[in-house]
DNA sequence: TCTGGGGTCCTAGGACCC
DNA sequence: TCTGGGGTCCTAGGACCC
């Protein structure tokens, strides 16, 4: 019986190509065979790289400036991050999804699980097809009895061509062999430190991982090492999450565009990025009893450093954005010490609740209704002429700490103002 | 010169209780 | 001066993910 149940289970990774770049492409077609790049906030880091720029050898993660001069030499194209951009995307293809499968979930921006247990392989073709016609991103689909062997069979559908993007992991394969062909390093789970620790036990691959004792596994990797092993084994460990479950915690975090040094400046940041957190905490209808504030210097380079971080426990759970930012300013105040190149800061919320029963502190004298209504103000006109139409003083006017991003592509789906234009 | 941001889960260890 | 055992809860920090 329990065998029975152990193969009756098929899981489906879609996940979209190099997603960020294809993004970009599907605007600028004449892009198609360019190498692109597009980097993380603050034009530091390379996020996402098409296929051109991977067999150069560029790491994913990589800073720019270390690798600027042989991708100019390739004369690849690069683009600072555009999110509103690749987040309308991403809900396009969610929706295509979810039209031909109900059991779906999103695991991330350009990745989703599906229950396959009653799909076939020419299916999965069909789905692919159709989300290339209607988005022009190309997916690769990836398929295995465990969530763990789906994301294998989908870096095999990657890899090799000649499988148009499509592979399954069934029982016809000889899966040892397979597995023995898999580095441990490119196991959804196994990240950095397992691979080292795995590596000096010598464990090089899938197969081997997953002929392990439980208990030793159970005791290096801990639990989560010990289901992604039993993954492995064809053991499903994890089974496809319908619900969007509720944040536990919501962070806004920022690198400055250049070095802070004063008060002023920080306060303003600080207020930014609680008044975005406390968005973000209402658009998922919630509260948040804890606040977490940090500031640090920049940790890449040769100077003193300072790092500090102060927790504030509300008195009641909030979304009230002028409490939060209060909160914010006066933890940065306490934190902040003279002298210092600050690099970052942000607030990370939580103690998570939902905004339908709200806890009273004892001696309260908030006025409720008074702040639901503030709020629903803010968000309404902001929701209705952008997200900074109207916003609190304490976050600054001009506001040059913000983040450097010079290569923005346009907001083609999401501003109407940046609308394709076709002659 | 130039190095992202936003999440989740797990564990160890401290505080506290009886 | 000597000073147990067992439990819960919370938090910081680590590892991992995209």
């Amino acid at each position: 019986m329990l065998s029975m149940q152990r193969h009756s289970k098929r899981f489906a990774l879609i996940d979209c190509n190099n997603f960020y770049v294809s993004c970009e492409r599907a605007f600028q077609p004449k892009l198609a065979d360019r190498p692109i790049v597009v980097l993380s906030n603050n034009d530091g880091c390379i996020i996402s790289r098409s296929n051109e720029v991977k067999s150069i050898g560029v790491p994913m993660g990589a800073p720019i400036f270390k690798w600027r001069k042989i991708l100019d030499r390739y004369s690849t194209v690069v683009f600072s991050s555009n999110f509103p951009l690749y987040g309308d995307i991403s809900s396009r293809i969610m929706s295509i999804l979810a039209e031909y499968c109900a059991d779906i979930e999103v695991y991330s921006i350009d990745e989703a699980f599906l229950n396959f247990a009653n799909c076939t392989t020419d299916f999965a073709k069909e789905v692919q097809h159709m989300i290339m016609k209607c988005t022009s991103i190309p997916v690769s689909i990836g398929i295995g009895s465990t969530k763990t062997l789906a994301k294998i069979a989908n870096k095999i559908a990657k890899q090799y061509l000649q499988y148009g993007g499509i592979f399954e992991i069934d029982g016809d394969l000889d899966i040892d062999n397979l597995l023995s062909t898999i580095d441990v390093s490119d196991i959804w789970g196994i990240g950095r430190k397992s691979t080292i620790l795995l590596d000096a036990y010598g464990i090089k691959n899938a197969y081997e991982l997953s002929k392990l004792p439980d208990r030793w596994v159970r005791k290096h990797l801990t639990i989560t090492g010990l289901r992604t092993v039993q993954e492995l084994r064809g053991i499903a460990c994890s089974d496809i999450e319908l619900h969007h479950a509720r944040k536990k915690s919501i962070a806004t975090t920022r690198s400055f565009g250049y070095e802070v040094n004063n008060l002023p400046e920080l306060e303003q940041s600080i207020s930014t990025y609680a008044a975005r957190a406390a968005k973000k905490l209402r658009d998922q209808s919630s509260l948040a009893s804890h606040i977490s504030v940090f500031l640090h210097t920049n940790k890449f380079q040769d100077i003193i450093q300072y790092h500090q971080v102060r927790n504030i426990i509300f008195d009641e759970p909030t979304d009230y954005t002028p409490a939060i930012i209060n909160a914010a300013i006066s933890s940065i105040k306490h934190i902040y010490k003279d002298g210092y190149q600050y690099k970052k800061t942000g607030i990370v919320l939580s103690g998570i609740t939902s905004n339908e029963y709200q806890q009273k502190g004892l001696f309260s004298e908030n006025n409720y209704n008074r702040q639901r209504t503030i709020n629903n103000l803010i968000d309404g006109i902001n929701n209705k002429w952008g997200s900074d139409a109207i916003f609190f003083g304490s976050m600054g006017i001009k506001r040059n700490w913000r983040t450097v991003q010079n290569q923005h592509s346009r907001s083609y789906t999401t501003n109407i103002h940046d609308i394709i234009e076709v002659q």
